[in-house]
DNA sequence: ACAAAAGTGTTAGCCGTACACCCATGT
DNA sequence: ACATGGGTGTACGGCTAACACTTTTGT
């Protein structure tokens, strides 16, 4: 028992700097894109960079990613979800920082280009993303296969798509996160078969000549959680 | 682009405590089981928790972590795998703490009992947890669910079981996870098909009187990262 | 011979995939 | 009428789940 004691004692309680980076997932016109900014403080002043903040006392890491990103997108409830941690030691240039890292998905048409611009920020489509600097080129590839995983056996889209949208923009999407393209029938009975959508009244009648119904997410919760959808949308 | 700065400037660096807990697992006869440790020290003490300590200067998460598991059972080279981390500022009665969770994988059989009886240690069957302190219930409920999810689209085994194991054990391993009866046929079938195990030439005869073949992971990683491989192991 | 676990074979049904086909409508 | 995207139907192949069946050997 006195070895537990020693676990506790002979190692001290060392407070340490604490950051959020957020990985900031929008759609738009077809594409999944990527929210970067240029960094206007050495080191690396001028080069693309996830943003994040610091810490503060009385807040959760969520709570500060939350406030960062009301800051920059003029946005609240945004969706939120832990991807990793990077806390080596000489990770930052800057000294020993551990940062957590998260994964924010916006709705693009939603928040104002204004607000953007003023921070130096810009959207890059997902297969054009520049090298960023320190690990956040790492970040990134682990936040984007996180994304990727849950869309495996989860209907992403709720917080990506406007509020009502067709299947072929979700399919859209779809495209675009596992770059690659799904049949357009399969894809749809697979995805009514799952019943989370409800149909509207309305049509968009901007992408075709017929018109294609719109649907909307259903209140409830993304529930059943675990079961597979589209099982091998990501091959080996 | 000063309202970037802003973003830097306004909110200060602080430092925070940071800690690890680490939800262990093992497996042994024929059960899933978690490891777990009589609190020493106030508050809540000789009430259950897992085990954890404080990260030091020169460390990253990983690194103390290790340190933990290493002090605790004398095993190098233990599978962790970061879980989640808990920050918010009031979830410690002892002060702002931010806590990563790892999930640890290890060989019940290979350590030492008189290592963990000097620490206060138990392991429990993994249905029969016992009520936690502070938010350590909901650590290992998180923790659970991953090390699940994972062992939908990963062969889960190479860290928990021994080095050379019958396809039965593995199966009891995965009866464990999922708390669910695998078909021994189709079970077997399913993971040879994978080509992530060679047999050997020895057999274990203390299960049956006609004798099992041992099997054991091939040295590659695991690779099909993605597989769904027992794609409804887990039910709504 | 029997029991009991190991291991193989068989079948029916479900599901994913590919692709043909019809629909509605603006030009 | 025809081109275009929206939407439905079908047919094939592979996989899963259930379970029957064979093998091996200690008692």
């Amino acid at each position: 028992m006195e070895n537990q004691q020693q676990l506790y004692n002979q190692y001290q309680k060392i407070k340490r700097f604490v950051s959020v980076d957020c990985v900031i997932f929008g759609y738009e016109q077809d594409q999944l894109k990527l929210l970067l900014f240029k960094r206007i403080i050495p080191p690396a002043q001028g080069e693309w960079s996830l943003i994040g903040g610091w810490l503060q006392e009385d807040e959760s890491a969520e709570t500060a990613a939350m406030r960062v990103l009301q800051y920059i997108t003029g946005l609240t409830d945004i969706y939120l979800e832990q991807v990793h941690v990077f806390s080596k030691p000489d990770r930052d240039p800057g000294g020993s920082v551990l940062t957590v890292v998260f994964n924010a998905l916006i709705r693009v048409e939603k928040h104002s280009n204004q607000l953007i611009e003023k921070f130096g920020a810009k959207w890059f489509a997902i297969d054009e993303v520049p090298p960023l600097i320190f690990d956040h080129d790492e970040m990134f590839k682990i936040a984007f296969d996180k994304l990727r995983l849950k869309g495996t056996y989860n209907l992403i889209g709720r917080q990506l798509l406007p509020e009502k949208f067709t299947i072929t923009q979700l399919r859209n999407l779809y495209n675009a996160i596992f770059q690659k393209q799904f049949d357009p029938g399969n894809f749809r009975k697979k995805v009514l078969s799952l019943k989370m959508l409800e149909q509207l009244e309305e049509k968009d009648m901007s992408e075709s000549k017929k018109g294609a119904f719109y649907f909307r997410f259903k209140d409830i919760e993304d529930s059943n959680l675990y079961e597979p959808i589209f099982r091998n949308a990501i091959k080996l």
